[in-house]
DNA sequence: AACTTTGATGTTTTTTACGATATCACAGAA
DNA sequence: TTCTGTGATATCGTAAAAAACATCAAAGTT
C-alpha cells in the first residue's frame, strides 16, 4: 500500500506494542482477526474505516483529520501525551511482563475477585518505577505466589501478594527517588492498564 | 455505519464546504466518483483507508492516531487553526459564491493567465473581511468585468479586475476596521480559500 | 527436550466497497 | 420558462477486504 497508510500502520504498530499486546491479544479487544491485524501492520491491505476504529479504540486511539497547518502542533501534543514507559532492564521487563500475564491469567479464573483491582493497581505502579536487576528475584517470587494462589484457588494468596507488591514498591521508591515522578509533567500511564475490558 | 465514523464523514464534509467545493470538483481532485463522496458523506459505505486518504489529501487535511488523553488539546489546535470565516450578509454571500465560481471559470479556460493569481488572492483577501450589503454593487460588477474578460479573451480586464478588487478591499478594511480579523466563535463556514491547489 | 506464544502466511468463502453510468428532484440564475 | 449545477440514488460488474479457518517457523519458557 501507499506511503500515507504506511504511517498509520506502524502508529498502531507501535501503539499496540506499547501496550504490550499480542496481536492475538488485541485481536480479542478489538474483535479483528489476528490474521488480519499482522496483514494491516505489514500495510498489506487497504482496510477498511471500520477495522481502522476498531483497533484504533481498543488502543485507546482516536481518528482525527487535522489541517495540514495544524500537524506539526498536533504531533508535538501527541508526543507529550505518548506513553513514557520507563524503560526497564531486560531481565526486568521480561519478568515484568510475566507477571502481568499471571494477573491476566487470574482475572479469566475469576474475574469478580475483589482482591484483582488492588494487584492490578500494585503492578501498575510498580511498572512506574525505574527497577534494578537487584529486586529481579522479588519480582519472580511474587509472581510465583500469584500463581499458586491461582492454581490452589487460596484467594488469600492474591491479598498477600497485593500487600507485598505495594511494600516491595515502597521499597523501590524509598532508595530510589529519583526515579520517581520522573516524568513530572505528565501523569503518562506506562503499562498500568487502568481499564482492562471485563 | 457507526457512530465514529459518522464524526469522520461530517469532517469531511465540513471540509468540503468550508473549501466550497461541491462533491464533483472535489470528485476531480480527489479521484474519487462523485456517488462515492455522496455515499460516503451520508456514512453510507464503510470506506476503504486510501479513499479516505485520498479525500483527506484533497481537503488539505490528515489523517492521525490521536490519544484519547490528548484529544482535547488536537481539538483546541485543530479548532484554532481551522479557517475560520466571516459570516457574510446573505446577498453578499451569495455574490461572492457567484465570484468565486467566475473565477473558477476563468481559471478552467486559461489556466495559465498569470493574472488569475492575482486575482485569486485578492478574492481570498477580500473574502475574509466583513462585507457590507451597500458593497453588492461593487462585487457584481467586479464579477461582470471578469465575465466578460472571459467572453471575450480580452485578458487586460482582468488585471484591472484584480486592482479593483484590491482596492475594494483596502477600502473596505479602511472604513470597518473592527470587522477586521473579527474571527468570531464559531468557525462555521462560508467561504474562504487561503490557498487552493495549484 | 517438550511445550507455548508470537507473528506471518495460505486458503476458501462471503461480503462489500468501488467505479462507471444514469437518473432524479430541487434550487437558482438567465 | 428554460438551463444549469447540486446532491442523492440506483444498478451492475469487478476487485478486494474480511472472516474463519489452518499452519508454520522462530523464539522463549519450563
Amino acid at each position: 500500500m501507499s506511503y500515507e497508510t504506511r504511517e498509520i500502520a506502524d502508529r498502531l504498530r507501535e501503539a499496540r506494542e506499547a501496550k504490550q499486546l499480542s496481536q492475538r491479544e488485541l485481536s480479542r479487544l478489538a474483535g479483528v482477526p489476528q490474521a488480519q491485524i499482522s496483514r494491516i501492520e505489514s500495510n498489506s491491505v487497504d482496510l477498511r474505516l471500520s477495522s481502522l476504529v476498531a483497533l484504533a479504540s481498543a488502543l485507546d486511539l482516536e481518528i482525527a483529520l487535522v489541517p495540514r497547518k495544524a500537524v506539526p502542533a498536533v504531533k508535538s501534543i501527541t508526543r507529550q501525551t505518548t506513553d513514557r514507559t520507563v524503560i526497564q532492564p531486560p531481565a526486568i521487563g521480561k519478568e515484568m511482563q510475566q507477571l502481568q500475564k499471571a494477573i491476566r491469567a487470574l482475572q479469566i479464573e475469576a474475574p469478580t475477585l475483589p482482591e484483582l483491582d488492588e494487584l492490578r493497581k500494585a503492578a501498575a505502579s510498580l511498572q512506574r518505577l525505574q527497577i534494578d536487576t537487584r529486586y529481579l528475584s522479588h519480582l519472580r517470587s511474587l509472581r510465583h505466589t500469584i500463581e499458586r494462589a491461582r492454581s490452589t484457588e487460596q484467594w488469600r494468596g492474591i491479598f498477600e501478594a497485593a500487600n507485598s507488591m505495594r511494600a516491595l514498591r515502597n521499597q523501590i521508591a524509598h532508595f530510589e527517588p529519583a526515579s520517581e515522578q520522573r516524568n513530572a509533567n505528565r501523569p503518562a500511564y506506562s503499562l498500568d492498564e487502568e481499564d482492562d475490558d471485563a
